[in-house]
DNA sequence: CGCCTGGATGGCACGTTGTGCCATATCCGC
DNA sequence: GCGGATATGGCACAACGTGCCATCCAGGCG
């Protein structure tokens, strides 16, 4: 996986969005988003105001990028595990090892997530980043489901395949968010809820082609 | 079912809403939230702005008493279904008959509720506070299950069988909406989402309690 | 009937949110 | 180095959302 090593003012950019997003993550979490206002994330990330608004249509979107990244390793997960397990066994197994503290995903991403997650149970434009997220992650989970899937499958079968797994990776989520449990039962967790959601579904049998 | 008939300040308040929450429902349907502002709907219903905001937070949030009115319905139905089912045909009964257009509750009602649907898809806070009623409706059918369900049952287990049911009925009305299926259609459509996705749960054998 | 009290409404001012526009500074390709 | 492209900042402005006070009206009481 060679990195073609982007351009310095993209790098500068990805490197602002996650000043930005780190701060509005921490001010949320640590006073709440209501008492937060856009020109202090802003300060706090060393831009201008009107930068700010460059990178996100509105405040709370701020956290948006770290909450994605995490369903973004979910996918990865998915798509890059062993071809011959079934669909929900596949999303049960990246589910987990997408949220089993790594090196590179360290178990403080995850306490700083139960943080923006309790905030928003105070805040509903927060809590609807949230929602957001989710819903954006259903819609790209479809297309992954159908390439492991294979065959030819009613398109709502999948979406509901999607509808479940995501289900089951929000509610585990939010359970292990407002509990005390540490970062490292949240795997365990995700992938309980993900198993029980979609035992259901007529996928369930369909194994992945071996390409 | 005695109704205790209100006072009069009750019922021009309620009235006030429901205008406020139809003339906001009909100019998003006919030209986006986006370009709606909330004076064109305060205008719109008869009242000042000031008063507009007295009754909605935002001006997205004058859609969600029309929303949430079909959660109501859903749960109005699951409470005085028979209580010989189990969980999951009690659910997907009273789906299929709160979706099932009547006298008190007409075709226009979901014709309606498919152009807020439809302009939800260009507008990020609209497509919001959609998910917002069904988060709620979420944490309201829990409780409506355990008491189906009789016998105690591990919390967990109950919020995913919530989360499946409520996040089946999302599915159904998003692709109910996404489609040019008549309002006919919808309840089975529903119907048919929640039975796969609480098939997998174990509540799924536990029958009602006869009380 | 007249008064009076509580609550709903409207008007106004104000802070915050979010955007269009232009000037400036900085980076990338030639 | 030089010129185009682009990120950033500052400013003005429309819209959002709220606190405060004045007004109006329903409903109770003498």
């Amino acid at each position: 996986m060679t990195t073609p090593r982007p351009s310095l003012t993209e790098r500068r950019k990805a490197a602002t969005l996650n000043e930005i997003s780190l701060a509005a993550a921490q001010l949320f979490a640590h006073q709440g988003a209501e008492s937060t206002t856009a020109e202090d994330i802003a300060r706090s990330a060393g831009v201008s105001l009107r930068t700010f608004y460059r990178y996100f249509r509105t405040k709370e979107d701020a956290v948006a990028p770290l909450l994605a990244n995490g369903v973004q390793h979910w996918l990865d997960e998915l798509t890059a595990g062993p071809g011959e397990l079934t669909v929900p066994q596949a999303l049960e197994r990246s589910a987990g090892l997408a949220l089993t503290p790594a090196p590179e995903r360290p178990a403080a991403a995850l306490e700083l997530m139960r943080g923006i997650l309790r905030a928003a149970q105070h805040d509903p434009d927060l809590l609807a980043v949230w929602h957001r997220v989710h819903h954006d992650s259903e819609l790209e989970l479809a297309p992954v489901l159908a390439e492991l899937a294979g065959t030819d499958v009613d398109p709502l079968e999948l979406r509901l395949v999607a509808a479940a797994a995501n289900t089951g990776m929000r509610v585990a989520m939010e359970s292990w968010a407002a509990s005390e449990a540490p970062p490292e039962a949240a795997a365990e967790l995700a992938a309980r809820c993900i198993r029980e959601l979609t035992a259901g579904l007529h996928l369930w049998t369909t194994a992945r082609p071996s390409n």
